[in-house]
DNA sequence: CAAAATTAATCAATCGTTTGATTAAATTCC
DNA sequence: GGAATTTAATCAAACGATTGATTAATTTTG
């Protein structure tokens, strides 16, 4: 007999991801997810206690996720530019990588309820931002970078990353370009990351 | 007698824009408009016809203001820099004079459901988005302009003042500024506007 | 057989919407 | 101008449907 070896609980997991990306938390029933992942609609409650607990797992799971891929970007030989350029490498090829869920989490982001949620992606994003900070802080004060607004900086290289993978398909990154479409994901990967290494580069380093 | 002349159609409006924003579109119940805005539940379905009929009142109105928002960037003495730079400010100025709808305008934008209000979105959006690909792209042309990724510049035009209205308060702008607050938001508003000059400035004119 | 996994059936609560009745103002009629 | 009529606005109550959650029984597994 075929054994079909089905984790139940992971293909809730997918399921509820894939369904609250596309339709949002609240948009999201019970029953779809369970229809979805072809579990009983008491398996959700029995492995994640509620609807509200899948969502922190997702959550949970893909934070470690990122947390895991971090790598620290401290060796001296490397300047202050590399180490941006590295750091903007790292944060465009792990957005891109999964549009939707990125997706997800800033509409979660910019809901006011659920604290919860909002304080683990908030720490997620700060992690990021911290990096950033201090990399241009060095930059500037070591005298290879300009004197600017190093927040506003920041979110010019975070604001443009997510802009490209939130804005509708058909108006933003290029009008024939999609990003469920492996190629298509390589091809605007490849730009996003020249553009903000150009951007950086002339902004930062260009002198007066 | 004070007729208390309180129109409840436009509080229903204001109570439903309100809620929508801070709680989003599903999580928002009709009993909820209802109280906030002291009608009886049934006058949503009175003027309104559904609760999504309210919800694309409130988009029309607001796209409504925003297209007549809008003036013509065409005077012939004017650089590209300068039409740019013009786009820039009333761009930032629009978005953050109501941060909160445009909050809820991209979580809108995020759901795939819905298509009517996408599209309106989405069409509201991508004028802004033609108008700074027309102008940079004659500046290009014109040779004033660096050849550039024009659909990636916009991205971090965009982007950057997205961010900054949708990050978290304690990460994003500056750690004590809050948007809700007058003073503070004209100071960000300033801040965005002068960030986004200069890094234009220096990006599309730098001769390398 | 005992524990874990899965099921169908059911729960109270809430959802968006509709109903029929009531009020007050505006309009028409004589 | 005053009575009769129509209209628009508002209300409490109830509608059927759906929500997230739970139960108790059944099946699978080790």
């Amino acid at each position: 007999m075929k054994t079909e070896k089905i984790d139940k609980r992971q293909a809730i997991i997918e399921a509820a991801e894939k369904l609250f990306c596309e339709t949002g938390y609240e948009g999201t029933s019970t029953r779809q997810i369970a229809k979805e992942s072809g579990a009983n609609m008491a398996m959700i409650n029995y492995y994640f206690g509620s609807k509200e607990g899948v969502f922190v797992e997702i959550m949970n799971e893909r934070i470690a996720g990122f947390a895991s891929q971090l790598k620290i970007i401290n060796e001296d030989k490397i300047s202050s530019l590399e180490k941006l350029h590295r750091v903007i490498e790292g944060y465009v090829n792990r957005i891109l990588s999964n549009p939707a869920f990125h997706k997800m989490m800033h509409r979660e982001l910019s809901l006011t309820q659920r604290p919860e949620m909002y304080d683990k992606i908030k720490d997620a994003m700060s992690h990021n931002m911290l990096l950033i900070d201090r990399i241009i802080t060095d930059g500037i004060d070591d005298g290879s970078f300009n004197q600017v607004d190093v927040r506003m900086v920041i979110a010019t290289i975070m604001g443009t990353i997510t802009n490209i993978v939130i804005a509708p398909n058909k108006v933003m990154p290029c009008s024939n370009f999609d990003l469920n479409n492996p190629k298509d994901k390589k091809i605007i990967k490849e730009r996003a990351i020249a553009h903000l290494k150009d951007l950086t580069t002339v902004y930062l380093t260009t002198k007066k």
